[in-house]
DNA sequence: ACGATGTTGGTACAGCTGTATCATCAACGG
DNA sequence: CCGTTGATGATACAGCTGTACCAACATCGT
């Protein structure tokens, strides 16, 4: 069998691996010997192709990372055509939250690498704010638009509505994770709050 | 020494020293001797009061979530004076965003719990969802004083504005805690969204 | 005064963790 | 065609974890 082999393509099948496990059982329970497992391969090739295991996890939130990047400017584009604003950004925000399995692992992993990084210095310095913070921009400028399309209420900022929409989007995503309420419930809740942002009767807007 | 000992007591300074070393080296890291250590006692006493980690854990919730709840109603009996809702309300949600030492590890170790009970079926049974829901009765009911009282702007649902603020409170809180902006950034987005929900010239409200 | 009881300390144990070591085997370069 | 090298497997190891066990000791009821 040895070959040679293509490493970053191997690197990512054992951080998806890890991803699964750690959605299944936690972040904190995650084992080497189970993330080799679970990729079907020997524990040792998990320490070949990543040292460490601050390496594999390192490197699972990375992985995390893209998909958040993807995920979320998967929905821009259509932006760019003839849909209005007020759906574009209902869609993404929407996409924001905890629906199908998908978004609950990412809501889960993500937060337990935030959690993490409050203690662990290395992940500290990690993307953490970069790719919220892009975020926060794409949807700030997706706002300035339609600020300048006239079809916001009087005295909004894009800026601050973008932050604290990303913020609500996030803390509601919490509390569908937990149980609180249902995913539907948080997406009625943003729902609202668009509707108090752009003004009444611009397209898009519900009732 | 052994005379008879308050188990009560006894238990709550374990379940302090539980959170104070959390607080330090995250809840994940934490182990029996080190809670021991820091409390002053013996392994074998951790034992004794809590037969199990898994308790022991519990406990450590629990008391956080009493914390909780004195912090977030300590605020409110002031609120029945003659202090304007805005400021009640203010007031309160600036207290819910981790500014001092001590909301910090609130918000560090409530999140921590958080991603704990996903996978956990017995932390997902405890009182996630009664606190969160009890701040968001408290929230709304001083927002329905508000409106009646024609401080809010005309179309504005108090229950929904309670759970978006809080939810994005919650955000915003951990955005701080992963070094994203700081409070007094949080702070001024929470300032704009309660400036946006008050009526312009209501008491309180800036600018 | 004395035994029962609540409280405490010391320590051992089994299991799991991440990591390191040694050996093997296939493939390619010369 | 052979040795160097990349890739893989098996296994050993030291450390830490939660938990269990055993002994001691002060206190209280009688």
């Amino acid at each position: 069998m040895p070959k040679r082999v293509d490493h970053g393509e191997r690197r990512a099948a054992i951080a998806e691996a890890l991803i699964k496990v750690a959605a299944r059982r936690g972040l904190h329970a995650v084992g080497m010997r189970e993330v080799a497992a679970e990729a079907g391969v020997s524990l040792r090739l998990v320490q070949y192709y990543f040292e460490t295991k601050e390496k594999l996890l390192l490197a699972g939130l990375h992985r995390l990372a893209e998909r958040f990047g993807e995920r979320f400017s998967a929905h821009v584009p259509a932006a760019e055509e003839d849909r209005a604003p007020r759906a574009v950004i209902e869609a993404l925000l929407r996409a924001a939250l905890p629906t199908d399995e998908d978004s609950r692992t990412f809501h889960h992993l993500y937060t337990s690498y935030a959690v993490l990084a409050v203690t662990d210095p290395e992940l500290a310095r990690q993307p953490f704010i970069k790719s919220p913070d892009a975020a926060e921009d794409t949807l700030g400028a997706l706002l300035r638009q339609a600020r300048d399309a006239d079809q916001l209420r009087p005295g909004t900022d894009p800026r601050s509505e973008a932050v604290g929409l990303l913020a609500m989007s996030a803390g509601l995503g919490t509390s569908v994770l937990v149980g609180q309420r249902t995913a539907e419930a948080a997406a009625e809740v943003l729902r609202y709050r668009l509707d108090r942002i752009f003004r009444p009767g611009a397209p898009g807007t519900s009732a």
